[in-house]
RNA sequence: GGAGGGGUGCCCGAGUGGCUAAAGGGGACGGGCUGUAAACCCGUUGGCUAUGCCUACGUUGGUUCGAAUCCAACCCCCUCCA
């Protein structure tokens, strides 16, 4: 899709934002008139978003940049339903409590990317428990379920390749892309929200709504979604060794996180930078064509401009040093991961074992000892050999601390305390 | 409510009395090669105070010298019928 006249459009399209959308044209000529309300939906099933989420993010950012509005709905009251959407399994239900944890934990990382305000194109939150959590039952399948077809639910492919597979989906999960339909629905009542945005898998969810929308009276909707994000080898993007790429700092340190972009495959730096940057695209351009090695430098662009949108520059200068030090001096870095003993452990002397459990790079002593055998383990950089070797005060280097390495990659400081 | 099929390790999936901590595959992790890349090759993949002990094949009991495998009850999923 070319020859946009909107800004919003034409950036997503030339960074490879958009996968489907309803109506391209008469939702470009909208943008390029007015200033349009459009939202995401997150669900709130953990603290913290990660990197899965980040195209949405980045997209509502763009939204804000071009003059529009951009409202980030948490799903304080779909998360009690759940969305079987790529799902195998029912998830356990969250109780109210887990949910708003979840909520407040994720509202600081829109306060990185996005402006809140009162402003025609400040952002705001909105909880959809608001609306869904007082509904009444009869008056919402009076008013809401005789516009829906069941006929249609079931084609829907989250709906219907539960059914295939012979899986169980529970009328609760069913229901999910009915509460989503409302969703947009309501916002657009409350707000005048005309454009609900996610990723493809939201596809169905999203139509669902704008089909609702016309059948209700009228109101004109658009749906926009994004592709999903895989690697050019083919994983799925956002998991690493150490679990899922979180976006909240007590979740994931920065230091992590620039690493998790330092390490992207060469052939995805062009497409990420293009969608978790926003370098100019010649600039963009002239990074991805680096040959061989050079790459790296890309890399390292990618690294910190994505480390500086979510933590700032101070931190992502700090955790390129840490980078610089560690890889390519064979230093010590400070800013490492750091986790603290009680000193009196230490100099009673710590089994190279337990310390590799302490600093979270071994499960159990039994991982740790497989990873010895395998020759994975170093402590200041020397290769471990004696799974029944002990750490004491001596092995302090003159910083203070004992480097545990896993592989050549993960590295923890182990800090007397 | 009735009939039939099924529930195995992170996932898929084999296994129908001892040789089973459970084939095979995927994923993941480590090593090698590299550029902190991909691809490829090799290894590992339940826990522990470890020549042994403990936990594990939906749950709980039972049969047996011995059970993932046999029996009973229960729970859950799927299909068809009412």
């Amino acid at each position: 899709m070319t020859g946009f006249q909107s800004a919003f459009l034409k950036t997503l399209s030339e960074r490879n934002y958009i996968h489907q959308c309803s109506d391209p044209e008469g939702l470009d000529a909208l943008l390029d008139k007015e200033t349009v309300t459009a939202y995401i939906g997150f669900d709130c099933t953990a603290k913290s978003l990660h990197v899965g989420s980040l195209v949405q993010i980045m997209m509502l950012r763009h939204l804000q940049r071009s003059g529009h509005r951009p409202i980030v709905l948490m799903g304080g009251g779909t998360t009690r339903v759940g969305d079987p959407t790529g799902k195998d399994e029912s998830r356990k239900m969250l109780t109210a409590d887990e949910i708003s944890d979840n909520k407040a934990g994720i509202r600081q990382v829109f306060e990185a990317f996005l402006t809140f305000g009162d402003g025609p194109s400040d952002a705001i939150m909105i909880d959809n428990a608001d609306w869904l959590l007082g509904l009444q039952y009869v008056d919402f399948l009076r008013e809401i379920g005789r516009h829906v077809s069941v006929n249609q639910m079931i084609q829907r492919d989250s709906v219907r390749l539960r059914l295939e597979r012979e899986q169980h989906l529970s009328f609760l999960e069913f229901n999910y892309m009915l509460l989503q339909a409302y969703d947009f629905v309501e916002l657009n009542r409350r707000t005048g929200c005309r454009l609900q945005m996610g990723g493809s898998d939201q596809w169905g969810n999203i139509l669902s709504g704008v089909d609702l929308g016309r059948r209700l009276g009228g109101a004109d909707l658009f749906a926009l979604t994004t592709p999903l994000i895989t690697l050019a080898s083919g994983a799925k993007m956002g998991k690493t060794a150490s679990g899922a790429v979180w976006l909240n700092a007590d979740m994931k340190s920065p230091y992590e996180y620039w690493q998790f972009w330092r390490n992207t495959e060469d052939a995805d730096v062009g497409r990420f930078l293009k969608l978790f940057t926003e370098l100019p695209l010649d600039e963009i351009a002239r990074l991805e064509a680096l040959d061989g090695s050079e790459i790296n430098e890309a890399k390292k662009i990618l690294a910190n401009e994505a480390t500086t949108m979510l933590h700032g520059a101070d931190a992502a200068a700090e955790a390129s040093e840490a980078a610089r030090k560690t890889f390519e001096e064979g230093a010590l870095a400070e800013a490492l991961p750091t986790v603290e003993v009680p000193r009196a452990d230490l100099e009673a002397g710590l089994g190279v074992l337990a310390a590799f459990v302490l600093a979270d790079l071994a499960k159990s002593n039994g991982e740790a000892r497989r990873q010895v055998r395998g020759g994975g383990l170093k402590v200041n950089d020397v290769a471990v050999s004696d799974e029944r070797a002990t750490l004491g005060a001596g092995d302090l280097t003159a910083d203070g601390v004992i480097k545990l390495s896993l592989g050549k990659k993960r590295h923890v400081l182990l800090k007397a305390k």
